[in-house]
DNA sequence: TGTACATCAGTGAACGCGCGTTCACTGATGTAC
DNA sequence: TGTACATCAGTGAACGCGCGTTCACTGATGTAC
């Protein structure tokens, strides 16, 4: 029924006798290692479609990996340990949405749709990631839970600091633009789950979170001003 | 280590000699019944405080209800089955919740204060459904997940026919306000969280929210006068 | 009111299964000389 | 370059355990007469 997993365990070099040394270069045990680890990561990822974290046991993600059960332990302590660096991963991503968000809005008026654009394309190429934060944001798992929440925090503190670099927005005592950052935020995490719930409604949901951002953007353009 | 489990299986009838007819009128079987349902209802819910729906399991909520796995079955076919009735009890609160707002917004200036207000004690008074449905919005067995889906989108058109009856927000067109509606609807289901991850700082996430809400009213007033 | 029978919520034994973790091991890779 | 030894990713058997579900049952409650 799922598709056949690709098996990383066996060591290979009685395999290499058979494989040109073109495909697959002598790996060192290093890389090999790394390679078998990245396979649990990704493993646990694609189990996450239909199954929370907690309910994903360490025997099937190693199966799903090609390893045995045991040799789970020479990567992971536990799969809370692997949880965690899903995490990390997951928003290394989102980082990488930020760097690109920063060079590529150009033309000043056009930044909420370029912005929203940005978020959707990149929740659509990391479907895995998102719905992995997605799901353990409000998760049964308490480590997860507080290291995404701290690194949702961080990313609200970063788009604060952008704020600030615009004319009337900038104006804005820290409390006022903590609070409206965190608005975006809310808008941009609404967002992402609508899209992995509904990937094919990408215009409508693309249309929707930028009209969003638009009433927040008038909204706080007259905020203290009332 | 937890706390001892109320039976409610036993037949009551032995110990009935024992116990005065003041504090326990005889009980009608139908009644016994609902009231091991009811059991099975709020171990569940006080299981979720720290597992995903999908990571429990019929035995504990059975045993933590004070009835054998075998008889969980005379109540529900399923755990699913009883999550989808979690979901029902969950919103039938949350219906609650609004029709209070429409009666207590009594003088027109206040409606933020008094809508957020009313939003946060509730939360705080219903903590174990709220977080049912924060977990499972996005959690792992997907007929919940459409169910919460489903509730919060009806939630979100009653809140359109509230704000069609505002003086400025009542003239825009339908998508305009659904739109606005959604985003209210974000704003609250992010405070619920919030309130849940930190009780304690109520005073603060009702503040933020009522500046986020109005934020959106001040907002929505100039939309397509722009 | 009393008797005989039906109903049915809850019991407890049993089942096969997948779980996390332990252990001693294997054999290819890596290193020292 | 060849040899001897160390490292260590992955193996496979074994463990005790909790799981969902089945089954025949019990005995208090409910009902018909």
């Amino acid at each position: 029924m799922t598709p056949q997993p690709r098996p990383v365990g066996r060591p290979g070099a009685s395999l290499r006798l058979v494989e040109t040394s073109l495909d697959e270069p002598p790996l060192s045990r290093q890389e090999r290692k790394e390679r078998t680890r990245q396979a649990l990561l990704n493993a646990a990822l694609a189990q996450l479609e239909d199954r929370s974290f907690g309910a994903m046991s360490l025997r099937e993600v190693s199966k799903a990996a090609g390893i045995t059960p045991t040799a789970f332990y020479r990567h992971f302590d536990s799969m809370e340990e692997l949880g965690l660096v899903l995490v990390d991963d997951s928003f290394a991503s989102l980082r990488e949405l930020m760097r690109a968000g920063r060079s590529e809005v150009a033309e000043p008026g056009d930044d909420i749709r370029t912005s929203a654009a940005i978020l959707v394309r990149h929740v659509q190429e990391h479907r895995l990631h998102y719905r992995f934060i997605a799901r353990e944001r409000s998760g049964g798992i308490a480590s997860l839970r507080a290291g995404i929440a701290r690194e949702i925090h961080s990313f609200s503190s970063e788009l604060v600091g952008d704020l600030r670099r615009y004319p009337v927005l900038g104006e804005l005592d820290t409390p006022s633009l903590d609070m409206i950052a965190s608005l975006f935020v809310t808008v941009m995490v609404a967002t992402a789950e609508r899209l992995l719930d509904a990937p094919e409604a990408e215009g409508e949901i693309r249309a929707r979170t930028e009209d969003q951002m638009r009433i927040i953007v008038l909204g706080a353009t007259q905020w203290h001003r009332v």
